[in-house]
DNA sequence: CTTATTTTATGCGAAATAATACAAAAAAGA
DNA sequence: TCTTTTTTGTATTATTTCGCATAAAATAAG
């Protein structure tokens, strides 16, 4: 089998370019021709391999999150206090909001909004991500409950949806440049007023 | 005075259409054509009366976060008591952002992020309106805490990002077709768990 | 060696897009 | 009435963009 012609590209390289140039442009500021030479490859192939530029911009989110939603649900899982869980996971995704130069905040809370309207696809997948994002907060946050980690008083569900709150701040942020500490801080001060 | 030919077009109106335009498509994928068509002018006009794309969309943002920023100290500034004066400034928040059909959250925090990094002066506008919300609620919190209204424990500054955050994922959430009910549950909640 | 299959690379063509040139139109002032 | 000023509307140009057609290249199977 591999029958015709071997690949030249490597597709998951070519689809990380393609990741890092919609992260900094967003969809619509995206040409093919920009694609083409941030993931090596020419545009018939990439049509060939990936699709058009939706259907690329859609595999860049849905790697993006995947990659987000699983690193919240182990930092979750493995940790055995929330609130240390929860700052281990805040910390996680500055790293990656603040990472490059200059600092890019979260690809989809960052890109996707603007797209959400006239692509009702595209929005679909930023209404899942909060949506997974909001479920597994919650279900830290119950369990913590059910231990007796944090008050009954507390309700999970909307607790969750103000961390998550907290965390699209810290993406817009980064992206407009404020620095590492000051994100810290405002994530730190977050877990300590909401889970209690 | 007035020497020429009198305007066809209402500046004022102009605007709005541009507005509401943006507003739905951000700014990359809103064409001059588009524009012309919602703003009922020709493109020479346009230029003429408001410059390039990129001038129009930061007057439309100027515009709207004029009214955001504006809404917020005379909500804030009139009410006695904090939480009422929050409240009241969330719920006119959700009622411009779920305003329409569909609903479109905030034109700045929805459209604003996908173009700060390619073009500053967008990214400026962006920082500039976070900066400016930061400082509204925190004087506002500060001057509650003068009162002995609520704890000094309380870190204004923090907590005013906290309350930013809180209003952002309203913005970002009504984006995606959540319900003004559940909104208003959200920001009621927020503020009764960060102001005490 | 021949055939089938898949990718690559050049390049084309249609459509959209940004921005401007230019003359006609509509007003005020001399 | 004639000039000046500003806006309007048609048209044009140059560029970008998307998507595909086509043929060459590179491999496996028969």
């Amino acid at each position: 089998m591999a029958r015709g012609r071997p690949r030249q590209f490597d597709e998951d390289e070519a689809l990380t370019g393609a990741m890092l140039l919609f992260w900094e442009k967003g969809l619509s500021a995206t040409s093919l021709d920009d694609l083409a030479i941030a993931m090596n490859m020419n545009r018939p192939s990439i049509y060939n391999a990936f699709g058009n530029k939706d259907a690329i911009y859609r595999k860049s989110l849905a790697r993006f999150c995947g990659q987000l939603d699983k690193g919240m649900q182990e930092t979750l899982d493995a940790s055995t206090s929330v609130d240390v869980g929860l700052n281990a996971f805040f910390e996680q995704a500055i790293e990656v909001y603040c990472g490059s130069n200059p600092q890019m905040g979260c690809l989809m809370i960052c890109t996707a909004p603007s797209e959400a309207v006239s692509n009702p696809e595209v929005g679909k997948d930023l209404k899942d991500l909060i949506s997974r994002l909001d479920v597994g907060l919650s279900q830290r946050l119950a369990r913590a409950q059910r231990n007796g980690e944090i008050s009954v008083d507390l309700q999970p569900k909307l607790t969750a949806k103000l961390l998550q709150a907290t965390l699209q701040t810290i993406a817009l942020r980064a992206r407009t440049g404020e620095p590492k500490a000051s994100l810290r801080k405002l994530a730190r001060y977050a877990v300590k007023t909401l889970v209690h």
